[in-house]
DNA sequence: AGACGTTTGTGAAGCCATGCACAAAGTTGA
DNA sequence: TCAACTTTGTGCATGGCTTCACAAACGTCT
């Protein structure tokens, strides 16, 4: 009677991480009518090894037939499950500037599970414009807001300088699962998770190792050998 | 008179990924007129261990002072030629939709040796468009204008299916970095790297969390507990 | 029914990253 | 000059993640 392994045991974290490109491309293969993938084919088409893919899925609990495969609906319907995305997660987004805007028109996260419920902005001249048929509040709303409404996940577009202000009113409206796209660190109480997406990190990533390759090509180690 | 040790030796993959927020740090500290830092005082800043920061810093060479802690300066400095900071780092963008348009508007990056000197996309709509002062081109100019002007990373900003044509252009056109913000696995040839920035997958990554805290909070377990 | 080929699920080993603890190295003050 | 104090840089232990390799499980074909 033991019941779904994903709500018992502890999934590692770098596994639930893939789990939504496990998702992403099992829902592809589902929409092309694909009936079931081995691991080999599904770990190609993701990018990962065979053998990775079986140990993250293994934590999720024995989904797979031995000498045939997954069942790509069975297993795609698991990790939604897993990640909790059977739910409904009602998401808000503060800041309502360039990306603010991006964000909200973004058509590609409403398909799953999560609903943009509120928008909000202090800019004066923003207040009252409506996207995607939600009208932009101010952020002293929130409580208000939240009280109708319940918001789930809130997603910081502000200038960094901002940041920490308007987590703070999100922590104190009771959400604790926060995503920060403002180059700034964020202090929160223990319990609240922040994720951060950031632009200039990656770049700066890219730019480290387009300089390894750049001297490795170039001038082998540019410096003396002795 | 062995040089940088940035150069020759192996810098872990994690603490690249942490020397962008360090320097961020250390460059607010420099405007706020900080001339040293210790690393107990820089970690505390960043959100990690000073173990962590010192091990990650021992790395790039040796630039503190023991009894004293780092020179503000001097630390930026050596992160910044660390990651490559000190060359220029010419950007291209595919695919000016919402996402497209918010990214050349976004002055943070420029700041840092990146700079935008192509915007590409395939709409007869958007071609010829200003947007900073770049006019937006059809893919199909990228190689003439990549003799004139070099492009070192490309950023894909375009529908998830176009992703992969996209790619391959940027890679035949001798790009080898390759930022990714659609939701798609690009296939590469060795040597190109590419980085990939996923909304959704960070939100499903809070819903597990939440979804975690919930369960916990909520009933025990959810199941029986024999 | 039984043998054969295929693929999963998982112990075990290896690898990388994190955290601890301290000697070495520097500063300050007497 | 020397002792006391501070903070770095790093050897070592610990823990987690990845990869390997294979027995167990399943379907299929004769
Ligand atoms: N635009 C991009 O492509 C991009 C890329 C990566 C990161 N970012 C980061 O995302 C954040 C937003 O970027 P942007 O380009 O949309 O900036 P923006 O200036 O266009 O928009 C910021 C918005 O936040 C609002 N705001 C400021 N303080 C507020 C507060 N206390 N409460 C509520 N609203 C407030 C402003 O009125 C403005 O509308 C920045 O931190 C930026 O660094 C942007
Ligand atoms: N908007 C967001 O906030 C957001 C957030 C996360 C991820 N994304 C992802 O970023 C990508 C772009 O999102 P968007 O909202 O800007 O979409 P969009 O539809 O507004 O823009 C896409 C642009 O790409 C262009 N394009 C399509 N095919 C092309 C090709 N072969 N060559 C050149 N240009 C081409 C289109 O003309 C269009 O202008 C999508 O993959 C989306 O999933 C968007």
């Amino acid at each position: 009677m033991s019941a779904d392994p994903a709500l018992r045991r502890e999934i590692p974290d770098a596994t639930v991480a893939r789990l939504p490109e496990y998702l992403r491309t099992l829902s592809r293969l589902a929409e092309d009518g694909v009936p079931s993938v081995s691991s080999e084919e599904l770990a190609a088409a993701v990018g990962v090894r065979s053998a990775q893919l079986r140990k993250d899925l293994s934590h999720l609990g024995s989904y797979g037939v031995r000498g045939v495969g997954y069942d790509v609906e069975t297993l795609a319907l698991e990790i939604s499950r897993a990640l909790g995305l059977t739910e409904d997660w009602p998401v808000a987004i503060v800041g309502m500037g360039n990306l603010g805007h991006a964000l909200a028109s973004y058509s590609g996260f409403v398909t799953k599970g999560f609903r943009i419920v509120a928008l909000f902005d202090d800019d004066p001249a923003l207040v009252g414009e409506r996207v995607v048929d939600i009208a932009i509040r101010p952020l002293s709303e929130l409580d208000d807001k939240h009280a109708v409404d319940p918001i789930s996940i809130g997603v910081i577009a502000t200038p960094a300088p901002a940041a920490q202000a308007v987590c703070d009113r999100l922590v104190g409206a009771g959400i604790s699962s926060i995503l920060n796209f403002a180059p700034a660190v964020l202090a929160v109480p223990e319990g609240v998770d922040v994720r951060r997406v950031d632009l200039s990190t990656e770049l700066q990533i890219l730019a480290f190792h387009a300089q390894r390759k750049a001297l490795a090509a170039g001038h082998l180690g540019a410096a003396v050998l002795s």
